[in-house]
DNA sequence: TCAAAAGTGTTCTACCTACACCCATGT
DNA sequence: ACATGGGTGTAGGTAGAACACTTTTGA
């Protein structure tokens, strides 16, 4: 097997790309799911997803499942490989399907849900009916999250542009399901030195507190991730 | 694209594995490579690997291309999924294709090198001339290896059944890179309670070794593995 | 003036690092 | 007896965890 017309001709699994985008909302940690229209699993609730085509990057893939199946603008969401499932050769009763899953997370301000949009936030603790096998890939995904939180300033995605350290700090919170110290945290965050003080004050019933903003995007110590 | 047919008919990308596997001789860090005997790349050195077909689950797609390419008893290793490559279109000159990586390391004496075996081990600081874009992923892996050995006991696969403290420490010290100080690698082995003493000692020239074998297989704190 | 969240340092603990000498054996 | 690798404990430093009070504002 190693001519094009015999590669091409080779009985090929099929190949799709999943997306589990994760928000928080009202101090719940919510993944996007999107309500089947078709067989199988109608009704059910799924991972927003698409078969790879012959010309597309699987990033891309990923990309083109969230605008087309949630309607989200793909630029918006920061993305990172999580793992290919392939063990189970009935994982989808069509054709036997090897998935790659990308997660991320997302300001839920950033999504403009429009009429008809199919997609929308599940808490983790208390999913609907979840189509395929894609309950345990987001109970896992949740498990890489928070060893990802914490390793890293991941959970900066979840941050609208302006936001408070306190803010700041529920969202670890809630990912992470434990209580945080203030001066704690505040420490550990003043060290990474990617905060600019705003020098602006969100107003409120009480003391007002400082805004801030990030310096750059991301600063991954955990590793280097490939882009080929 | 939701019956059978449609799936079937739409045109897929080629989805292939690849495999790394180390191990470490002459206080060597050295890659299993398999000398090509097709074009593209005829004469070059490639991963072990192998199309998905059909009905294969990936994991064992992965120990086949070790079996039929590298003449290795797949029984033998333990792998880990590395990554999944496919933003390249043209990784592979003949059709577009997408490889999920595996890694292990094994003992270099479990290898069984028969007559004709194309499979070769080549020290990873000095590659020969590497076929499609395998160089990089063979970098990307020592990384994640590194990573891999420090925070698990992972590196335990590359010993044999009995071996001394000295030995098991040479061989963290040639894949991390650095040397460790004696006491404090035999404190943190211990403090893991995997080492059997077997009471038995090994002769040399000088002062004799203490012998130990694993009372279990693995002990990963890093993370739970799906396996679906 | 009171309620509610913002903001701010120090002490204790546990783990990791650095470090040096005696021991058992083969030759 | 000596050369060579095997085997053992302690002290200091560092990073993370625990912990409480004062400040600022709106109502």
């Amino acid at each position: 097997m190693t001519s094009k017309d015999d590669l091409d001709k080779y009985n090929k699994p099929g190949l799709a790309v999943d997306v589990i985008l994760f928000t928080i909302k009202n101090d719940d940690i919510k993944v996007g799911l999107i309500k089947r229209e078709d067989n199988p699993y109608l009704g059910k609730y799924a991972l927003p997803g698409r078969f790879v085509r012959y010309n597309e990057k699987i990033e891309d893939t990923a990309r083109i499942a969230l605008k087309l199946k949630g309607k989200i603008n793909p630029g918006e969401v920061f993305l990172e490989q999580l793992y290919t499932f392939g063990q189970n050769l009935k994982r989808d009763t069509r054709i036997r399907t090897v998935t790659i899953v990308y997660y991320g997370l997302i300001d839920s301000n950033k999504i403009d849900f429009q009429e008809g949009n199919l997609f929308t936030w599940h808490s983790v603790y208390n999913l609907p009916e979840i189509a395929f096998d894609h309950k345990r890939i987001i109970e896992y995904s949740i498990h890489r999250l928070r060893k990802k939180v914490q390793e890293s300033d991941f959970a900066f995605q979840l941050m609208s542009k302006e936001f408070t350290l306190t803010e700041l700090q529920r969202a670890y919170e809630v990912i992470l399901g434990t209580e945080l110290d203030k001066r704690n945290f505040r420490k550990k965050i003043s060290e990474l030195h990617i905060l600019k003080d705003l020098h602006k004050k969100k107003k409120g019933p009480h003391r007002p507190a400082a805004l801030y903003s990030f310096t750059r995007q991301r600063n991954d110590k955990s590793e280097w991730k490939p882009d080929f």
